[in-house]
DNA sequence: GGCTAGAATGACCAAGTGGTCATTGACCGG
DNA sequence: CCGGTCAATGACCACTTGGTCATTCTAGCC
């Protein structure tokens, strides 16, 4: 019953990147490019991507393809809206279904999710990280700042919410917070299905035990820092 | 008094990427062909930065660049090597100029050193950066682990110090915690030059109050969390 | 001067890029 | 079976890429 409007089309005001002859086509004819542009971004990324062996793997001519999609930047961001909503609905889903309960379960939640949706959705993950992360593409840095503000606002409500229900202290600076623990998520994520970012640590495809570790340590550091509070003596200097 | 073993050059095993008849040049020249090179890896990335403009600017021609350098993968190492030592030093001494210094302490020394590195070298850090940060690179990503054990090497041997220092509890998770602090910093650190990605948090190219907010708020994160104690009741929830 | 070793040069190369457009071919109403 | 419409095609375009190499230039020596 709490299925919130998942529609919410915003993106609706942005022209669409595909052309009119795209929509037409048929809907497996249409799924073949797509996922044949998600493949070819996934791995070689915006710039390196080639239209060519795109063209070849998706089985269609290449003027067909420029007929679907004016220049290669539309394409692109064809997909980047999919995946985009993607990881809008998945955000939307976790923060409903989780609205009864204590923060730091919420945050554990969300973090779990995003594991979830990286295997489920390996490739758009990667393109979505990789428009985050990407300092070097061509793309309007306006799209990113929005990904972006859009979990951090996200995180920004469940910490009010936190404090508000008093799981959390007082007077805490919250956009930075949202900022930084956003930070933090993002770079576990990231490491999940990265292999040289955190080599050794068991973070890249680890099992359920390490993850549960990793999540351990995490929510650990959010929620009481590694201060030694010195919690006997009123005097937290030498003891 | 152990003195830390610091393995100066352990470059010095590689080969240099520059040939021989480079490192005949004059100083003066090298240095105008680096700074041309530096230049524009910092301002296109590995993959978009051209050999034929990075000629154009440095003013030698095509011929004379492919003697210096044997491929442009080699060029690229060759400044690598540079930012990377430049990393390292500025690493080492703010380890060695804090080594008295309480934990927390430190690590807020080490974000504004961090700062700091970026105001002196910004075209260098934005290479630094980007090679941590790009999966889509050529390089061997032995590179990238490289430099990220180096500073999560040493992430660890802060917080070991400041474990047996008691200054931070015991039985922390220290590999996974160097690794999320790292998460921290880096962020910031890469936020502090680029625009769009903490927008309107006022962090890229803040002035000194915000910078000084923004390390209030990620040391009392690191340091107490922000999760709330309830510190008039002794019931530290159970788990 | 003449000679020569070796450094500097830029025209050139094959390969690849995103993008175009004249041609083809498939369907359809008459 | 015709003509008309329009989607599909791939040869083609101008341009860029990293890299090469025959040629030219230059400095030093006799």
């Amino acid at each position: 019953m709490k299925k919130l409007s998942l529609k919410e089309n915003n993106t609706a005001d942005l022209p669409s990147p595909a052309t009119l002859l795209f929509r037409k086509l048929s809907p497996s004819k249409q799924e073949k490019i797509f996922q044949a542009a998600v493949q070819e971004f996934a791995s070689k990324g915006y710039r390196s991507a080639s239209m060519n062996r795109l063209v070849k793997d998706a089985g269609i001519s290449k003027g067909s393809l420029f007929l679907y999609f004016r220049t290669k930047r539309d394409l692109f961001d064809g997909v980047v809206e999919i995946a985009a909503s993607k990881v809008k609905d998945y955000l939307k889903t976790v923060r409903d279904d989780t609205t009864n309960l204590l923060f730091f379960d919420r945050l554990e939640l969300i973090l779990r999710s995003g594991f979830d949706f990286i295997d489920r959705h390996p490739l758009l993950a990667r393109i979505y990280f990789h428009l985050l992360q990407s300092g070097e593409a061509p793309f309007g840095s306006e799209r990113i700042a929005m990904l972006r503000q859009q979990a951090e606002k996200f995180l920004s409500e469940l910490i009010v919410t936190g404090i508000e229900r008093e799981e959390l202290k007082t007077g805490l600076d919250v956009p930075r917070l949202a900022f930084l623990i956003n930070s933090l998520l993002e770079t576990l994520l990231r490491a999940y299905y990265t292999d040289f970012l955190a080599p050794g640590l068991g973070l890249y495809r680890g099992n359920s035990q390490q993850l549960d570790q990793w999540v351990r340590t995490t929510l650990h550091l959010v929620r009481e820092g590694i201060g030694n509070a010195a919690p006997e003596s009123e005097n937290p200097a030498k003891e």
